[in-house]
RNA sequence: GCUGGCGUAGCUCAAUCGGUAGAGCACCUGCCUUGUAAGCAGGGGGUUAGGGGUUCAAGUCCCCUUGCCAGCUCCA
């Protein structure tokens, strides 16, 4: 017999009033949704949890669609789904977007509706009740999303408050019991976006919002949120000096020379445990003739993100014969004849004009490697490191600061093995990503198995295979993961590795992927124990992914306080009065000597100014030299990290502190 | 690429209705000789993103180009 949730939860919910659902199986239910399950087999669903918040917030957005319908009458509601940090819904408002202070009136309106608490109510309709139900609303974009609900399904709607003030929305839910749960809501922003995504379709209002569970859950998110526009890489880079952009060079980064500290340190730490994990680096090219690109079928697939230089040389040669062609018209008052002439000359050097291309990727170049002599299982597993630059024609809109650039480099390696060593391969680079995610301290990782999409190419066994082989590798590191079901790449599935920084945000970095097709199309082989030949299997992988990705990422975890082992400078000197410059040079010398990277701070500000600027600077260590440390040979450390003074300590005694901490943390148990 | 917005000194920002391009910081010079987040004074710095138009007069209004920002879409 069916029973609402609420009944069958009773005790429970009046032990914990946060619960709002509860789960059967793998669906979510609201409270007053009947359902035929023991107590024990329903498992309850707080606000607390990720999926209760998701309920929470589609019901903000629910309550917000009303408050807006109230406040703009006229206004179509299209969707409004739950997000990962909190909601939105797309309005067709005729008389254009919403302002700021409409969003202060809506959040208005939305708190007298929470204010009370007024049910939320399902009912199931039929396909025609529900067509006129919104018909008579004048709501047409429900219409299309009535008819895209497959035959035989439920549709349900969600209605709130009663008689006058009811609001009804075509909805899966589930839902909160009634508005009062929401109480900790904000809107944050408005912003257009298409119906259905699609640019061709008029553009829609989208109001932007979030909601928790309590109050102080959300102002904690509003602290980050003014924690991440502070720490934003595009700000940090210029005040720190890290990198900067030029317009002759639309999205390629210039790394300044305190950012290139960074970014070669990090490259030089990718070095030294390529050395430890049995990988080789080479160099290799940047212009290809673009048959290259034709058999690793990039060129078919990925044309329109490369870019295609052509030499002065050749672009020189067509011009003057596409002159030439046009003189060389039989009449030269025909402009159908000379047009003729000239379209037949500009197709006969199109092919001419893109003979080079620039490499997007680094696998083609390892491929040619592999097939430049007879290889033999002895030499495999082969692990072949490349810190090649790489250029992506990437659109316009889209580019941003240095996590979406169109030149950069990424920490990128190609494994060639036999099929039968994939596993092993891809364990030995799980071990590889989580030793550099500790020490560039990214705690939290989380992993997804993207598996075969439908469109793909390659035999199912080989499927099975690799597929098989990363879940393993996975699990024998006693590693949880994530299936995302068909989001692989056509030649083959990935594991990809999904980090949380400073500010709760998630940004995906590491990735491997296993790659039957190119050693296909290169006709890559090697010689196994039994003589014959066989084909290897490539393993595309990154840890780092794009460097120049990993920085702006870095940059706003480290909010731009880079640790000692990498940052820029690690001490700065800091004179009293110009007494002790020289003792100051001294100091910066003896840490020099031991490869540390320290300044002099001999201007004529203040002290208390030299320590601000430095400060500024994210400096980790301020080193304060008077009179009396002078006469001690001793020095005054400020740290930063601690962000207090520490007790003065005898120059040499520094030193050996600062050494201490200039090299990358190592995994503990490894050596 | 699409929608909307923006572009004024190295940075952050002013400039009324279309009417003399300005401030703070930074930089340079000098003074000050300093003890833990900004010492004082003076100076240099601009084809107002670029181009075209309207006007007696354009940073301001219109058009084009370019770059950037937010979002959409994209990221084999």
């Amino acid at each position: 017999m069916k029973r609402p949730v609420r009944e069958i939860l009773a005790d429970a919910i009046s032990r914990d009033p946060s619960i709002i659902g509860a789960k059967l199986g793998a669906v979510v239910y609201d409270l007053h949704t009947p359902v035929e399950a023991e107590p024990s087999a329903l498992e309850p669903v707080r606000t607390s949890t990720p999926e209760g918040l998701a309920v929470l917030r589609h019901s903000t957005a629910h309550v917000m669609a009303d408050a807006v319908q109230r406040l703009f009458p006229g206004t179509k509601v299209t969707i409004g789904p739950a997000t990962a940090h909190g909601f939105y819904y797309d309005f067709d408002k005729p008389s254009g977007p919403f302002t700021d202070e409409d969003l202060a009136h809506i959040e208005q309106k939305m708190l007298e509706i929470v204010e009370q608490k007024r049910p939320f109510r399902r009912t199931v309709v039929s396909r025609a009740e529900a067509h006129a139900h919104f018909q008579k609303l004048g709501e047409s974009y429900k219409r299309e999303l009535i008819d895209a609900i497959p035959e035989g399904e439920e549709i349900s709607l969600y209605h709130h408050g009663e008689g006058a003030d009811e609001w009804t929305d075509l909805c899966m839910g589930p839902h909160v019991p009634h508005t009062g749960y929401l109480r900790a809501v904000k809107l944050v922003s408005v912003a257009g976006a298409y119906w259905r995504g699609d640019e061709r379709n008029p553009m829609l209002q989208r109001i932007y919002g979030t909601a928790f569970a309590t109050p102080a859950d959300l102002r904690e998110h509003l602290r980050l949120l003014e924690e991440a526009k502070k720490r934003d890489h595009r700000k940090l880079g210029r005040e720190l000096e890290l990198f900067m952009f030029d317009e002759h060079a639309p999205a390629m980064p210039f790394f300044l020379p305190r950012g290139a500290f960074v970014y070669n340190r990090l490259v030089g730490y990718m070095r030294s445990l390529y050395e430890r994990y049995g990988y080789e680096e080479v160099v290799t090219p940047q212009i290809f003739d673009k048959k290259l690109f034709e058999t690793s079928g990039h060129l078919p697939n990925y044309r329109e993100n490369m870019f295609l230089p052509v030499t002065a040389e050749l672009l020189d040669k067509a011009k003057m014969d596409l002159r030439l062609g046009l003189h060389g018209a039989t009449d030269p008052h025909s402009y159908r004849e000379a047009d003729k002439v000239r379209d037949e000359a500009v197709i006969g050097h199109l092919d001419d004009l893109e003979r080079t291309a620039q490499k997007p990727m680094n696998c083609p170049c390892h491929c040619l490697i592999f097939r430049s002599r007879r290889r033999s299982y002895r030499e495999l597993p082969w692990r072949v490191a490349d810190f090649g630059r790489l250029h992506r024609y990437e659109r316009g809109g889209v580019v941003h600061g240095l996590a979406r650039v169109r030149s950069f480099c990424q920490d990128d390696a190609h494994i060639f093995c036999a099929p039968a060593e994939m596993q092993t391969e891809i364990q030995s680079f799980i071990d590889l990503l989580y030793e550099v995610y500790a020490a560039v301290g990214f705690a939290k990782v989380d992993v997804k198995l993207a598996t075969r999409p439908d469109t793909r190419i390659g035999t199912d066994a080989q499927w099975d295979d690799a597929e098989r082989a990363l879940a393993a590798a996975v699990e024998s590191r006693g590693l949880g993961y994530e299936v995302s079901p068909g989001e692989g790449a056509f030649y083959g599935p990935k594991l990809e590795f999904h980090i949380e920084d400073a500010l709760k945000r998630s940004w995906q970095l590491g990735t491997i992927q296993v790659d039957y097709a190119l050693p296909d199309r290169f006709g890559l082989e090697f010689t196994g124990p039994d003589g014959a030949a066989h084909r290897p299997v490539m393993l595309h992988r990154a840890i780092l992914g794009s460097l120049e990705r990993f920085m702006a990422v870095y940059i706003e975890h480290t909010g731009g306080a880079f640790p000692v082992w990498c940052a820029p400078e690690q001490a700065t000197v800091v004179t009293v009065s110009e007494k002790q410059d020289e003792y100051a040079h001294e100091v910066v010398r003896a840490l020099k000597a031991r490869g540390l990277r320290a300044t002099a701070d001999t201007s004529s500000d203040k002290l208390g100014a030299k320590i601000r600027s430095a400060r500024l600077l994210r400096v980790p260590y301020i080193l304060v030299v008077g009179d009396k440390e002078v006469e001690a040979r001793m020095v005054a450390p400020r740290s930063r990290d601690l962000d207090k003074n520490l007790d003065p300590l005898p120059l040499a005694a520094f030193v050996e502190r600062l050494l201490g901490e200039a090299e990358p943390p190592r995994l503990a148990g490894r050596t």
